[in-house]
DNA sequence: CTTTTGTATGAATAAATGAACATATAAACA
DNA sequence: TGTTTATATGTTCATTTATTCATACAAAAG
């Protein structure tokens, strides 16, 4: 029986958590074989049914959360995922059953 | 590129946010290599500062949003993981840093 | 029957969340 | 300089969530 440490499952229900979403998911989908995108490649990936500020309220709650980061360059800025683990997620999860 | 339907992600995004407490991962701990446990033995495994209404209400949840399934048997109930997919979950987590 | 035990239910409340909208800012360009 | 482009910020609102407390209920025990 594993016995995870309280701090420890604080922390991956916040991970969790900041990724129970989604458009999250999907930015994640995205991210997940690129070095990084900026945010205009993010939004035509996940596609123009999702606000341009609602799209930046969820990259930077997901970059607060320390699951992404950002580098301004010039007008653009790239976000890139820093929590790599959570692609493993998408893997485990990809595998059930829809019900 | 995997291209998760939106059914499926909303679905994925379900289950994370139903187990993303920490409560609820204990609850998936102490479920994850017994067939089933009753809420006493549950309770015994996450100590005793969780009332027990409050533990109640997180089972109830989770079986609700199907991750868990229960039998109710005399007095008791054994509430059993449907979603086996989230012990992988555990599995991809527990590697991670905490920050 | 009455009491105790195991578990669920419901109400009240506080806090967090997600969406939408309007506006701000900074960089690039005309 | 004025305008456009890329992105962020702040506000409001509705909805969902977690917690606590009190109470309900059914099964077992006395």
């Amino acid at each position: 029986m594993r016995n995870i440490p309280f701090e420890k499952l604080d922390y991956i229900s916040m991970v969790l958590k900041t990724i129970s979403h989604p458009i999250r998911l999907k930015i994640i989908e995205a991210l997940e074989n690129k070095d990084r995108l900026n945010v205009q490649d993010i939004s035509k990936y996940i596609g123009d049914h999702v606000e341009q500020s609602l799209l930046s309220h969820h990259l930077i709650k997901m970059k607060d959360k320390g699951i992404l980061e950002c580098q301004k360059e010039g007008q653009f800025v790239y976000y890139k995922l820093l929590i790599r683990e959570v692609v493993s997620l998408l893997d485990c999860m990809e595998k059930c059953k829809v019900r």
